[in-house]
DNA sequence: CAGTCTAACTTGCATATTACAAGTTAGAGC
DNA sequence: GCTCTAACTTGTAATATGCAAGTTAGACTG
C-alpha cells in the first residue's frame, strides 16, 4: 500500500477525471478485482487468490482494503466474520463495467498479435 | 521499465483481454501520456513535461519507448531527429479513446466526493 | 467442548519500480 | 564555433510488489 493510499486524505495529480480514476485504480491488480466480480458477482479472498493472474496475499488484502475504502466493494453480509464472507461490488463497482467492456475491447482487438491466446469475455 | 516490459517476449498473466490491457497500460502513466495525445492531437516530449500531473523525466521517456514499442503512440517524422518530433497517436492508441471516456464519466460520477476539483474534459 | 482444520489475513525480507536531482548529448540559431 | 535548450540518461533514495512463512479465529469433528 503506497502512501498517497494510506493517508486520510488523497493526493491527486491533478483535477482530470482520467489522471483521478488512474490515481485510485491505475495500477495491475485493482481493476482486475473488479473484473473477478463482474464475471462472478461474488468472490472470497481464495476465490480471489484461486483467479490464473495470481495475485500475491499481501497485495489482495490491500487492494481489497482500499476498493472498500472507495466504496467500489463491500462485504456481502458486513456483520459477518471474515470467514466465507464474500465481497461484492457497490453501485459505484458495478459502474465500472463499461470502463472493463471497453478496455477488453480495445485488447481483443489491438493486443491479439502480442498475445494470441487472449479469449473473448464479457 | 520492468522487466516484463523490456523482454522481447512479455510475459502475460492469463489470456483475459482485461488483464492483458492491464499488462500493457495498467500503471499511473501510460494512459495519461494517451490522454495528453487525445486532447491535444501531437506532443512533444517537454509538453508532456508540462502537464500538471508532473510525470518525472525517466519514467516519461520509458513509457513512450513502451508505448512505441507496443505501436499505440508514434513519432510524427520519423526521419526527423528526436528534438522538436512529437509525438501522436497510432490507430491503435486512438482506438483507446472510448477507455479514456469511460474512465473519465466514472471519475466524475463517483470521485467526485473524494476530489471536488475534478473537472469535465473529453 | 477440546482439538484440528483452514480461510483470511499479517509480517519480514528480497526484488522491482518510481521519484527526484543531476548530468549528457546533439541539433538549431546566432 | 559557441551558446542554448529539448530530449534524454544516470545515480540513488523512497515506494511498491512478490514470495514465503507465520498468525488468528471461526467452523467442523469426535
Amino acid at each position: 500500500m503506497n502512501k498517497e493510499r494510506t493517508s486520510d486524505v488523497l493526493e491527486w495529480r491533478s483535477s482530470c477525471p482520467i489522471a483521478s480514476g488512474l490515481d485510485v485504480l491505475g495500477d495491475k491488480w485493482s481493476l482486475v478485482i473488479v473484473r473477478d466480480l463482474i464475471q462472478h458477482g461474488t468472490r472470497t479472498y481464495s476465490e480471489f487468490l484461486a483467479s490464473p493472474e495470481g495475485v500475491s496475499t499481501n497485495i489482495l488484502a490491500a487492494r481489497l482494503k482500499w476498493l472498500a475504502a472507495i466504496g467500489v466493494i463491500e462485504h456481502v453480509d458486513p456483520e459477518r466474520s471474515a470467514r466465507n464472507n464474500a465481497y461484492r461490488l457497490t453501485p459505484a463497482g458495478l459502474a465500472l463495467r463499461p470502463v472493463l467492456e471497453e478496455l477488453g475491447r480495445w485488447s481483443q482487438r489491438h493486443l491479439k498479435s502480442y498475445n494470441p491466446d487472449i479469449v473473448d469475455i464479457l
